[in-house]
DNA sequence: CGCTGGCGATACCTTTAAACTATGGGCTGA
DNA sequence: TCAGCCCATAGTTTAAAGGTATCGCCAGCG
């Protein structure tokens, strides 16, 4: 059995008549015929009685009907479906981002998405960029805005700079260089460092010792924090300075001040996801996001 | 798209190489690749990712996947629900009886019924014999008790005599042949009738004046009832005499005495349902009650 | 590093079956 | 009773499903 003869069975069904069946179907009598005897001969069941003049369904038609009507709508909804699907229209997308203090692009861009795909659900997760590379790499999430980019050994990982922010020394708030209006990046050469733990931010530690280098110094880094707030904490109790994004500004912490390095250096941000994530839905969202950060430039 | 891609699909699916899922299918591979590729291409979906050496479904694919598993398995379903229903082994079936006195082989055939075909649904309605001809041609019921045979108006109806039952005559207690053991029919021939309206019991009239006429006279009937307690009633009033099958007894009223008739006169029950019903349940049904009430002759 | 085995794609041929044309024959309604 | 409608049948054409042979690619192994 195949769906034409139920396609053709119910459209003798909706007619009783043959030879208008056929005719909507674009069909020739005789092989409209012919199908609706072989469907019958071969689940074996009469689903019409024909008397000469007139085509009337039996008992087990009227019931065949129902279940024919429901498997040719199922078949072409599906079918609707994954063109949807496959245009990015519906479907899900699962995104993470760093909650501390940075939604970066994440407002702009999911409004963009969500009024170009209205079906498609979001679903949002906070996470540490940690967290974001291994749920990446087990697709538990589609996308996310790691900021750092993604560490050499996630070679499943694809990624985007979305944005270069302005790099600025964190100080303790009662510390000399804070008199200053700029730091010079040599200045900082003697001095303890705080940062980030490779386990919550892998990739930090590269990224700090990769901007030292541009003053020829190494940082030594006395103290780790695996989240942000305990980092502004261990600086303001000074434990040390450290370098950070710009948009740290918009975590305060009392006993903390922020200054611009001079000359100023760029440190960039980026999202990432997984090289064998086929969702359109993500493609879509990349693209979206992509366009927004070059609009931003 | 026809339900062979569908099959075929969830083959590659559930395999992940096209290979093993032809031999499966019991045909070879290059047929199966070319189904598949007509079904991607019907529809403008890439469902597989086809790496070299591996075979991997695509979001779309996982998408797919779960419909064309359903549509596949309601068509396979579909063709056993219709071929169940065509052995009469589901669907319903609606009976109507008088319920005033006469069970007569309702519970023995139901029971036989409901033993050979348990997933059959039994609907019992309670009727006058004029609403069970009316429900069987507009198909509310597929069989009614209807004692009397159908009117010649109703021409769609079939009918069987399941019994040929003792005539009674039906008399006030206070009668002077209630003396009498026996009653002869023309003993009749000059007394009031009360008898059943032919609202509720067409055809009621006829029986009783081609009973009569078997002793040449045509009985005068004075009063009509509705339903046969009303009948006995009137008898009990004095309103006139009748006749009734012999399982009236069953409805007894005081002021009413029952008396045979000599010789004896026969009449027929019957059983009526539609000449177009199909029902393979009704089918069976009936030829239970034949066989039964051939067993009791 | 080349050999081998497994796998999917391609090309080409065979076979199945769907579709068409022509026509027969029965029922209906004028 | 005749015309028109309608389904069935016969015979032919055509489309497409299925088969065989083979290629090319990748992977694992000696």
């Amino acid at each position: 059995m195949e769906l034409r003869h139920l396609r053709y069975f119910v459209a003798v069904a909706e007619n009783l008549n043959f030879t208008k069946a056929a005719a909507k179907l674009h069909l020739a009598q005789p092989s409209l015929t012919r199908q609706i005897h072989n469907l019958e001969e071969e689940i074996g069941v009469r689903l019409l009685n024909r008397s000469k003049s007139q085509v009337a369904l039996t008992e087990e038609g009227r019931s065949f009907l129902v279940d024919a009507r429901r498997i040719v709508a199922l078949a072409t909804e599906s079918i609707l479906a994954v063109q949807r699907l496959s245009r990015g229209e519906t479907g899900e997308l699962n995104i993470a981002y760093l909650s501390n203090f940075d939604f970066e692009l994440l407002p702009e861009t999911l409004a963009a998405f969500r009024q170009t795909f209205p079906q498609v659900a979001l679903n949002l997760f906070d996470m540490t960029p940690a967290e974001q590379f291994r749920a990446l790499e087990t697709r538990k999430i589609d996308l996310g805005f790691v900021g750092l980019r993604p560490p050499a050994a996630a070679a499943g990982l694809q990624w985007e700079r979305i944005a270069r922010h302005r790099t600025v020394v964190v100080l303790p708030a009662k510390h000399p260089l804070v008199s200053k209006r700029q730091v010079k990046l040599g200045d900082l050469e003697t001095m303890f460092f705080v940062g980030m733990s490779e386990k919550t931010h892998p990739g930090f530690r590269d990224w700090l010792d990769g901007t030292c280098q541009q003053a020829g110094f190494t940082p030594r880094v006395l103290q780790d924090a695996e989240l942000e707030p305990a980092l502004m904490t261990f600086v303001a109790e000074g434990l040390g300075v450290t370098l950070a994004r710009e948009h740290i500004k918009r975590l305060p912490h009392p006993g903390v001040a922020f200054r611009p390095l001079a000359p100023p250096i760029k440190s960039d941000y980026c999202i990432a996801w997984n090289r064998g994530n086929d969702s359109r839905a993500l493609q879509q969202y990349v693209e979206i996001v992509k366009g927004i950060a070059a609009h931003a430039h």
